[in-house]
DNA sequence: CAGTGGTCTAGACCACGGG
DNA sequence: CCGTGGTCTAGACCACTGA
């Protein structure tokens, strides 16, 4: 296994694409094991460290899931552990409750400025817009706006929603065959609008946080965008900084 | 070298505990390189592999930076690198100036409750609050209120301050010894008070981002807690989601 | 017990930086 | 040219899981 490309890339980058694309062709499912680091070794034709070291990465990326003991299982945002890997907001007395998804509103429409930009799509292309209502212990906290592809999330609709009971990317995942893999927040402070106000029952005015976020599937292709206004007097978006 | 421990622990994470505390112990100054992996590995008795395994868990916390051919060398608020590790505020425009901080003031104080609770320390302990205005191409955009244990920080004064023209994290770094390994922000969105609209040159009530930050040394030791609050009319907070 | 990922080693060679 | 970190290999053994 000789390197001779113009611009060097390990071999174990190489592996890393192989399985990246296997991934993506849905050679295996989320949530279920993907071979054996020997197994995946014999069939590159490169040793277990080689193929350990591009795992490695692909773990840390949250695209696989080690186990010891069981095998490296895809991730899916079924499990339930990572419900929480793109909501950072938590309730100031500490509580963890999960919150009640509620979708309020879904309509078909065509893709303005804003929205063909975020999403990398033709001016005028279909969309799907839900809104939403997030509760935590019953408590009004957030509304979302979420901005789809038509092409991509054909069949959307307020009873596909309704019957759905886990996060939004699990049913898109299960629904859609869509991975969610890493996303973008731009966080500003807003103050509420007349409906939003009446939705999250508080004043006009009331200061909000403003969440437009930009959700990534394979290969950097932007699949949602939202904006969400975060009702702070009870709840904070905690952020880790390494 | 066995392993008899009864909660387990791999070679190499005591390899990385043995460097961490060299590190601590200031063996080796932010900046300058540590010894190569060979010198360590013949340092501790262990291969170079297991010695390599440590750097990268260290290097991928940030506390140390690799460099091919040269050598891997201590993390430092002083590279300019690393000024925005802890900033996430970014210009709409995409213009990427750095923003000039001016200190507004500078007292002794005691601790009370809040601040006793977030640094750590004894209610009544001493320490010192400081206050500062960042402007990002003449514009104020952030007011920051510092809080800083006495102990640590003694001698710090607004003439300090006012003669260092780098970050404060760099000024803490080279002035007192302490490095910032990593933070935690709790954001909220709030309406400028009186005080605070007048040095943002901006409403009262106007809605600003509310970031309250913890930031630790070694060991997970809290010394800084900061409430910052942001003018998000033409900056927004960026955050990765991975 | 067998099979998985996790650790550790020793040695060879490559890419990079700087004298 | 040397010394650094970076890659790759092959093999041994350990820790964990589940049948």
């Amino acid at each position: 296994m000789t390197q001779e490309s113009p611009t060097f890339s390990p071999l174990y980058r190489q592996i890393k694409t192989l399985i990246l694309q296997a991934l993506e062709a849905g050679e295996w499912r989320p949530g279920q094991a993907i071979p054996s680091e020997q197994e995946l070794a014999a069939r590159f034709s490169v040793s277990q460290g080689t193929v350990r070291k591009a795992i490695d990465e692909m773990a840390a990326e949250n695209l696989l899931i080690r186990k010891q003991g069981k095998g490296t299982f895809v991730a899916s945002h079924n499990d339930p552990r990572s419900f929480f890997r793109f909501l950072r907001l938590v309730p100031m007395d500490g509580d963890i409750s999960h919150p009640q998804s509620i979708p309020l509103d879904c309509w078909k429409a065509k893709a303005g400025q804003e929205a063909s930009r975020m999403l990398g799509i033709e001016l005028g292309a279909p969309i799907i817009i839900l809104r939403r209502l997030l509760r935590f212990a019953m408590k009004p906290v957030v509304i979302d706006e979420i901005y789809l592809p038509g092409e991509i999330f054909q069949g959307l609709s307020m009873e596909t929603l309704q019957d759905w009971n886990g996060s939004l990317y699990s049913l898109f995942e299960t629904r859609f065959g869509l991975r969610m893999i890493r996303a973008q927040e731009r966080i500003r402070a807003v103050g509420a609008d007349r409906s939003t106000a009446e939705a999250l029952k508080v004043a006009e005015g009331t200061p909000l946080l403003s969440v437009e976020r930009v959700t990534y599937t394979y290969g950097d292709k932007p699949v949602e965008w939202r904006r969400g206004l975060y009702l702070t007097a009870e709840h904070f978006y905690l952020n880790e900084l390494n």
